[in-house]
RNA sequence: GCUCCCUUAGCUCAAUGGAUAGAGCAGCAGCCUUCUAAGCUGUUGGUUGGAGGUUCGAAUCCUCCAGGGAGCGCCA
């Protein structure tokens, strides 16, 4: 399809420079009725105001002009408003098997690293406890995206961000360190707003199991928190691999106090007059910058907001070099990222390249029943839960499925179905029939030889099938511009329907036709790796039998 | 009070400003001596929350209104 558009470009361009008509950005479509043909073009339309011409004669003027060799497009019509309908011709569906085929796993693939380096953050949950829920729509999505960038060539790193200083990591660490005093048997009463999970017990008694009460009368606390975050983080890589995810770096913000880019953008903002102090505290003038009010970066305690930090980590970003900077968060962080993105305008930073992905937040439902998620002991608080319950599988193709913006409502009673009602199942299936025909191929010594006469494709369903395998590489160049993946799983949908459709129409296996076997085989095998390629992007599992 | 997101079929959701708003599920009616029926076919179902506006063309962009969600700290 992408080759095919770029060939109309480039001929239709051809024509208007003929025609002496100006250029415009046109867009090529796909109809949504088989009647308006594979690929239309609304160019007739957007040529009116400016021609003063009727678009209709617009549009049969380019058709009569272009020049289209017909092994490319059988058919050219001129519809409704003034829209350019093309008919593919069925060479070139022909030719798009054997495209696949030859390209296998790299069909769909931009040339790698050609896009230069992109980053995506996500996660970045600090280790105070077990990923939840939400966190787990995140990782998806952040994993996904970036195998979707990788896929349209970029050279991706994923990167978790954490913070194991400050006030939360000192509450979590005293938190254990009360569970501790309390397994020797102290009477000490559990403060209210301390880390109130069972997780923190487990660690409290590790500590024990391994010190005894030697820890009781240490002056230095600071081992309460270091086993907190040793642990807590354990877990939460525990979970992100369970589901297939793995980070390239991980972005301590201590380092940036360390290596002193935090003092680097103090310095910055006092010496631009970019901020000024009130009330003990250093306030960044972020109203000049187009927000409602000025923020505070550094407290009077002398200690900064977060705000500062992360102005000074978003610049380590760019300092680095990523062509492309994707940061992904949930709702509750909406009100944050205006204010970083300020900062770094102030400090004549290039925040083109910084792309912000908020996703909306996730609910569970067994069936129609939702599932509470509270902080203390729920039925299905953590991702681990969650991932261990309906499988890496489920859980991702879940929390690919929907837009980003859409509240996402996750059914764990759907997603542990085994039927039709599934769409993972749905999907797989697909992939484990086509291993199936293989199978039966072999066994009846009818085994794909690699080569087939593919001309003998000729049934609608065959037709329509090859269509979708067209489309991938477009669907992942589409993913990317709009880093959205339900886009994805949605194209996986339809290219499965066309299958299964397809199996049901036509009969591979066919010992009475030896040569329309091998081209039907083929176009399985064509079939089976771009699902396997769509598979891949996701990482989800393309099973051989099921 | 202010900011952001959402409102589309009974349910869950699609639709880079394009043609007659589409899928899945649920409902109804069918299809297995055939490569896996975890599949396929047909069918019912809509004033795209409401009112204006911009446009050749609006679910999509703008304004107002109603309803739901998330935020609005010298927490992150």
């Amino acid at each position: 399809m992408l080759n095919l558009e770029a060939y109309l470009k480039q001929q239709i361009e051809a024509t208007l420079q003929e025609l002496d008509y100006p250029y415009i950005d046109y867009q090529f479509d796909r109809p949504k009725l088989d009647a308006h043909g594979d690929i239309s073009v609304n160019l007739a339309m957007m040529l009116a105001r400016p021609l003063k011409q009727n678009p209709r004669q617009i549009a049969t003027q380019i058709t009569e002009s272009l020049n289209l060799g017909n092994e490319q497009i059988s058919k050219i019509d001129i519809a409704g408003p003034g829209f350019i309908n093309f008919f593919i011709a069925p060479s070139a569906l022909h030719k798009t098997v054997e495209t696949v085929l030859d390209q296998k796993d790299q069909y769909g693939r931009v040339e790698a690293n050609s896009k230069g380096k992109a980053q995506v953050e996500f996660v970045s949950a600090n280790p105070t406890g077990p990923l939840t829920v939400g966190h787990g729509r995140q990782a998806v999505l952040g994993d996904t995206i970036s195998n979707i960038l990788s896929w349209a060539g970029y050279d991706v790193s994923r990167e978790y961000y954490f913070n194991n200083a400050g006030r939360q990591m000192r509450v979590l660490g005293n938190s254990v360190r009360v569970r501790y005093l309390q397994l020797l048997g102290d009477e000490i009463e559990f403060p209210e707003d301390h880390y109130q999970g069972e997780y923190i017990r487990d660690i409290a008694a590790k500590l024990k199991d391994e010190h005894g009460g030697s820890l009781r009368d240490r002056e230095d606390h600071t081992i309460f928190k270091d086993a907190a975050e040793t642990e807590i983080f354990k877990d939460i890589k525990h979970t992100l691999a369970e589901l297939g995810i793995v980070f390239d770096t991980f972005y301590n913000e201590s380092d940036l106090y360390q290596n002193g880019k935090i003092d680097a953008v103090i310095g910055l903002f006092k010496e631009k007059d970019l901020a000024y102090e009130k009330d003990g505290a250093l306030w960044f003038r972020s109203t000049q910058f187009g927000l409602d009010q000025d923020r505070v970066i550094v407290k009077s305690t002398g200690e900064p907001t977060y705000r500062l930090p992360d102005i000074a980590y978003h610049r380590t970003k760019i300092e680095r070099g990523f062509d492309l900077i994707v940061d992904i968060f949930g709702a509750d962080h909406i009100a944050t990222y205006p204010d970083v993105m300020a900062g770094l305008k102030a400090l004549g930073d290039d925040t083109d390249k910084i792309r912000v992905l908020i996703h909306q937040f996730v609910t569970l439902f067994e069936g129609n029943e939702k599932v509470k998620m509270s902080t203390r002991k729920a039925n299905f608080e953590t991702l681990e839960d969650l991932a261990r319950d309906v499988g890496r599988d489920a859980t991702r193709w879940f929390f690919s499925m929907r837009s980003i913006q859409s509240h996402l409502n996750f059914d764990m009673k759907l997603a542990r179905t085994k039927s039709n009602e599934n769409p993972v199942y749905y999907n797989q299936y697909a992939h484990a029939r086509i291993c199936q025909i293989f199978r039966k191929a072999e066994s009846s010594d009818m085994a794909w030889s690699g080569k087939a006469d593919f001309g003998l494709l000729n049934h609608d369903s065959e037709f329509q099938l090859i269509k979708n395998l067209m489309r991938f590489p477009k669907v992942i160049l589409t993913s990317a511009r709009e880093m959205e993946t339900h886009l994805l799983t949605q194209y996986m949908s339809d290219l499965s329907t066309a299958f299964h459709k397809f199996y049901t129409d036509c009969i591979v296996v066919d010992s009475e036709n030896p040569g329309l076997t091998q081209a039907r085989l083929g176009l399985c095998e064509a079939t089976r790796l771009v699902l396997a390629n769509g598979f891949d992007v996701l990482n989800v599992t393309a099973p051989e039998t099921m």
